[in-house]
DNA sequence: ACTATACAATTGGTCAGTCCATTCAACCTT
DNA sequence: AAGGTTGAATGGACTGACCAATTGTATAGT
């Protein structure tokens, strides 16, 4: 029924304030803070406490700290690289499978191919066209042509013009892109995917939606049977047992 | 070329050690890690490095402190929320509107129910079962029933079985939910929500995957004509100007 | 006049030491 | 046996000092 009214610790209180200014826009990004020991003295504590609140608030990536005459706390400029992380620390602990990314790829890219088909900007385009390009040559020059692979997919989210699509692509390819170098396919199937990633960008440059959705989906199964054979059930046996 | 071989500060070395061991499984779910002063001792610095590491992982979520005798640092149980919450500051700074997260949902919702007719365990039924019962009383009675009708979204996410699927159907619902409360839908129209989800869930029931899928997709789309007007040209007008 | 060096001021980073607040188990009293 | 007391362990907070990096400025040298 009731709560406490204020954070137990101090630097959780300091802490709360600060990212609430920021959040509020009081801040703008690049912004200095006051430096701390202003801060310790504006927030009646010491700079211990003010200091534990600012090494949270650059963890949760709100802001970033410099040293010397020109240093201090500074807004900053929050982007998904701050959901990609926690993707990746969940990764790591096998809170998430290969195969739990390699679906939700499966759900979402056709589906932004067909949204950069109608909304790919001219420089969204040239940016495809280019990295396509590159990675042929990279390809052909025997390189490792991965960077350039996950940057057109990439590029396909950006076009969509949403930046939770954006998001996904980039965290859930970063991670993906871990097992995909650790495989070095011939040349044949990289030329191959090249073809494809070349279909798809003339699929979004004519605005034929449909097209470019079906032809993501081929492109991605395609990659993926390469990737890892399919689990034998093809289903799953069970679930973790402790949910909650 | 070259990078410094060790991070600036001293916090920082300790907290990625102890981040690394924790997620190298050196600890288990709620081990308790050393307390600050043998901590500090081990890593050969003062105890405010260590605190200042610690208040960092546990923003992190990968620690939370309790104090007292039995208290000290323990190893939590990261789950998605660490996601979830990387998202709502996101938002917060619109970074990302409420029509994204329509994309998104009607991207995601509708796969994740096909996905949870093939999947849902006995168990998933029953809550969905019983929170559509819940949010019908709820209804009847007068009261709020935007709880509940998050939670069956929420469910039919977590029957899908893919962690990252009911990830994003939290993120989003919650951010969501703030809209949706804003608005005090007519009886009628709960009543009908009420409806749409039974059709949903004995979709699921009968393992009926392209049924589920689109009566989740229709269910979406018509709830979200009434949230909001659709944008004007049903398009977009531009996009944010800078993009990095 | 220009350049290079030295210096000083500012800011974050680190430390040692002290004391407080909370928690809980062990002990004591009734 | 029940209930209360106490004390040890732990995190939380503070103080004051000093170190380290950074950069503007003054100064010396050419």
């Amino acid at each position: 029924m009731f709560e406490p009214v204020k954070n137990q610790r101090v630097s959780d209180e300091i802490l709360q304030q600060i990212r609430d200014a920021v959040l509020a826009g009081k801040f703008q990004i690049g912004d200095r803070l006051p430096n701390e020991r202003t801060l310790a003295e504006q927030f009646v504590a010491s700079r211990t406490s003010v200091r534990e609140a600012l090494r949270g608030l650059e963890q949760q990536g709100v802001i970033y700290t410099k040293k010397g005459v020109t240093g201090g706390a500074f807004v900053a400029d929050l982007d998904h690289r701050l959901v990609s992380r926690s993707f990746q620390t969940l990764l790591t602990l096998r809170k998430i499978s290969i195969n739990h990314i390699a679906e939700v790829r499966l759900i979402f890219e056709p589906e932004a191919a067909r949204l950069a088909a109608s909304r790919a900007t001219s420089q969204d385009l040239e940016e495809m066209e280019e990295v396509i390009e590159t990675m042929n040559n990279a390809v052909e020059a025997g390189k490792s042509p991965t960077s350039f692979d996950l940057k057109f997919h990439k590029l396909v989210a950006r076009a969509a013009d949403n930046p939770i699509l954006e998001m996904l692509a980039d965290s859930m390819l970063e991670v993906a892109s871990q097992v995909i170098t650790e495989l070095h396919p011939s040349l044949e199937v990289l030329r191959h995917v090249v073809r494809r990633h070349l279909e798809v960008f003339e699929a979004i440059k004519n605005k034929e939606g449909d097209l470019a959705f079906s032809l993501m989906s081929r492109h991605i199964v395609d990659v993926q049977r390469r990737l890892a054979p399919p689990p034998n059930d093809n289903g799953r046996k069970g679930r973790s047992i402790v949910r909650k």
